[in-house]
DNA sequence: CACCATTAAATTGCACACAACTAAATTGCG
DNA sequence: CGCAATTTAGTTGTGTGCAATTTAATGGTG
């Protein structure tokens, strides 16, 4: 039952980033959306639904949950009419800074050594692509 | 990233069995609800929650669309009338021979090799017993 | 140019997750 | 024994995930 391990230790992964986020006033589907955003400074709400395989229909409730609190704009496209282009407001921007390492610190209270971490990394990445690539 | 990656894999991995579950009539958390209900045949919900990781806030309503599907049954407590006990119908228990080799048939459509496999089980156990140990 | 298939977001509906709270039963301590 | 702390389920509210549908814009074909 790899399938459970992953949903129980990703549950539980994400548990132990919700007290530095919620100091951050986020939820950590909102912080993974805004570290694609600070990397990228602007990006299509398609192109963030393809790195985060989410789709429109959870991506536009949480991003318009961003804007709301003042951490990102919306702009719809010149040229493509269709899209909307994300971007950060100076408050998004500087949270980045308040969030910096975070990734880093809650991996230094796991057991794991950096060797392991490569090899789930690894092993991570091959299920993820096994599973989304022969679905489709 | 691992956080991330667990995320990602999580969901990739429930998509897979979509599919047949819904065959079943049955969504992700409720196939693993009744799984540990097949195995223990009768159990209460508070050891339920333990072995799924899972609160009575979650386990309360998925627990209720299950009895409402003709599926388990749940039981007040005799010595102890806080505790529910649940147990399962015949056709809740038919329903594990359908849904019998359905995580091996998934595993056999990803390309990891058993020794794969085996690595990145013991890898989660690791990264889920210090994701939730510390947090207590 | 007209028309149809495709694409991008948004919306709707349902089922989790989880925090916070409530209600009821039990336990334990003075 | 009496009563406060604890335990067990359930409820409420918020925020995802994802299927299905809708709306609007674009692109390709005859």
């Amino acid at each position: 039952m790899i399938c459970f391990e992953l949903y129980a230790a990703s549950r539980a992964m994400t548990s132990r980033y919700r007290p530095a986020l919620d100091a951050l006033g986020l939820t950590y589907p909102q912080y993974v959306a805004l570290r694609v955003i600070w990397h990228h400074v602007t990006i299509t709400i398609r192109d963030l639904g393809h790195a985060l395989a989410l789709d429109s229909g959870t991506l536009s409730p949480l991003l318009k949950r961003l804007e709301a609190q003042g951490l990102i704009t919306r702009r719809r496209g010149t040229h493509d009419e269709r899209t909307v282009t994300i971007g950060l407001t100076p408050a998004g921007a500087a949270l980045e800074h308040q969030a910096a390492g975070l990734p880093e610190r809650i991996a230094y209270t796991t057991d794991l050594t950096l060797d392991e971490f490569h090899q789930l990394h690894h092993l991570l990445s091959r299920v993820r692509a096994c599973a989304t690539t022969n679905t489709a």
